[in-house]
RNA sequence: GGCCCCAUCGUUUAGCGGCCUAGGACGCCGCCCUUUCACGGCGGUAGCACGGGUUCGAAUCCCGUUGGGGUCACCA
């Protein structure tokens, strides 16, 4: 370390274990992207981890952008992933308020302090003075601020408010370099002279992200902060905002940061809100589960062991440092995210992955708001059977929905029908002689009288054989396996669909 | 442009000096299983950005180059 720069470092937390305190902020703008929930997942399993506590605030310090909507859905996004916290918003703490909208009076008070200390000062620099000087400098004007205000006489003052000026409130940054050590990429060195002045209050009075944020979290102990690495940057002066804070009594310590890889999407550019897939909503609405999506989300950045990649929400919460977290960027993969899903909708207890295809089964409309004992019967049979063919809850609807119709609505998918062969006509009627003698409709009964008469008796393909036959049941191409399918269907029923599709080809 | 971050198969991740002729997963391609589609099984495809060092030995450490990204707001 060069002799011009500050070491701080003795001023750094030292909490470890159950004295970590992690918060997540979000700022209720919009709908929940999957970057905010990564980061949100990844300090509650810090949290949880290491016996520490998880802080929920608001940051709703842009009247203009928030909105009780955005909070509502950013409350279950983290109820829906099972993403808890031990303090903040819903179940209250020491800390409180945890809406920054209601801390006008806290920050107040801290910027009084602030400005007796000396750490803040008058800043009448407008914009397009502050270019102006830059290229009068000769200094690119993208440098910004020149700390032109630092040592402002009165008398200067003065003349700026007989102009009818008002000053914002610039902190004063040390002329030296600052270090810190991230937890997941190390030692970081910004030079002296590579941050500048910013401001902290506006002329109007109004704090802004810049002191609100490190103060909160500064006033509620936070000792780890994992954010996402688009505020990288911003931490030297947050650093020398700390040291001010210390000084004042605000503060007790700097907490460490760890800067999280971004969430990337297609390209090299960071997954935006515009994508589709950065929707969290979108998610559970194709049919993510919560495990799936989760495991997932914990994959962009880290990664439980060399040789497993599918594991529980209590496997990672064991597993979680966030000192093992990739500093590279990841970029969301649509597929192997259904992937993952779809291994955690096969570990899912049948009863239960039946229960919840319901919502889904709902909103496709193959089912009513109340379900039935005999619709709740089929769909006990038929579960298994899907459970293990599809990627998503969302392809239920498709899978299950012949079972819930009869043979007369029963619809036919157009590629379906273009399937089927040229001696359809004969295929049906031959199944349809076959499982008319059979007694016992059962899978196993079925199958062998269908075999008999079509495989063995007309010499037919299984694949020419059986298409027809599951159009017939299901008007689709692809379907649970058709004997199981006709078994729950019944004998009449099955029967009945199979004459339907036979006499409309018949036309 | 200044500053900062990043750099292993198409993607993700293992690797933290010798176990690496670089492992897993998704994807893709074959084959098997099979009543379709899946699931499952087997096999294959494909990678250490480049150049210098350090070392007996480098994917692993250092420097540089290149490439990518971010940030430079009286937004958060």
């Amino acid at each position: 370390m060069n002799p011009m720069s500050t070491s701080l470092s003795h001023l750094v937390t030292t909490a470890t274990g159950s004295d970590i305190r992690v918060r997540f902020c979000p700022s209720p703008t919009g709908t929940p992207h999957v970057g905010l929930i990564r980061t949100a997942l990844f300090n509650w399993a810090y949290a949880r981890h290491t016996g520490g506590k998880l802080i929920f605030r608001i940051e709703d310090t842009d009247a203009a952008r928030d909105s009780e909507e955005s909070y509502q859905q950013i409350l279950d996004g983290l109820r829906w992933l099972h993403i808890n916290w031990d303090e903040g918003e819903g179940v209250g703490g020491e800390h409180g308020p945890y809406r920054q909208s209601q801390r006008s009076e806290i920050y107040a008070e801290v910027i009084e302090k602030l400005k007796a200390s000396g750490h803040l000062y008058e800043s009448f620099s407008n914009a397009e003075e502050i270019d102006a000087r830059n290229e009068a400098a000769g200094r690119a004007k993208q440098l910004g601020y020149d700390n032109f205000d630092r040592d402002l006489t009165e008398e200067q003052k003065a003349a700026f408010r007989a102009e009818g000026r008002e000053p914002a409130l610039r902190l004063r940054v040390p002329d030296t370099d600052l270090s810190f050590d991230d937890l997941v990429r190390g030692e970081i060195t910004f030079p002296a002279g590579s941050f500048s002045d910013f401001v902290l209050v506006r002329p109007n009075g109004q704090p802004l992200y810049t002191l609100v944020n490190p103060v909160d979290d500064a006033l509620m102990g936070i000792t780890h902060v994992l954010r996402g690495e688009d505020i990288l940057p911003s931490t030297p002066r947050q650093i020398a905002l700390y040291s001010a804070l210390i000084e004042i009594g605000v503060a007790t310590a700097i907490p460490r940061f760890g800067h999280l890889p971004y969430v990337m999407g297609e390209g090299n550019k960071k997954l935006s809100k515009r994508d589709p897939e950065s929707n969290l909503f979108l998610h559970r609405e194709r049919g993510f589960i919560p495990e799936g999506l989760v495991n997932y989300l914990a994959l962009l950045g880290w990664g439980l062991s060399a040789d497993r990649d599918v594991f529980s929400i209590d496997e990672f919460v064991a597993a979680f440092d966030v000192a093992d977290v990739n500093p590279s960027p990841a970029r969301f993969d649509l597929k192997k995210a259904e992937s993952i899903n779809g291994d955690h909708i096969r570990l899912l207890d049948v009863a239960d992955f039946a229960e919840r295809t319901i919502p889904y089964l709902q909103t496709a409309g193959v089912l009513g708001a109340e379900v039935t004992e005999a619709e709740r019967a089929i769909l006990t049979s038929a579960a298994p059977l899907v459970q293990e063919r599809i990627g998503l809850l969302g392809e239920a609807p498709a899978m299950l929905g012949f079972l819930f119709t009869d043979a007369a609505s029963l619809e036919y998918q157009e590629d379906a029908l273009k399937s089927l062969p040229a001696n359809t006509t004969d295929v049906l009627a031959a199944a349809i002689a076959a499982l008319q003698g059979v007694a016992d409709f059962t899978t196993d009964p079925i199958q062998e009288a269908l075999k008999s008469a079509l495989i063995d008796g007309l010499e037919l393909k299984p694949r020419i054989a059986y298409g027809p036959l599951r159009v017939g049941i299901s008007g689709r191409r692809i379907s649970p396996p058709l004997f199981e399918s006709m078994e729950i269907l019944g004998k009449a029923e099955t029967l009945a669909r199979l004459e339907r599709l036979s006499a409309l080809r018949g036309e």
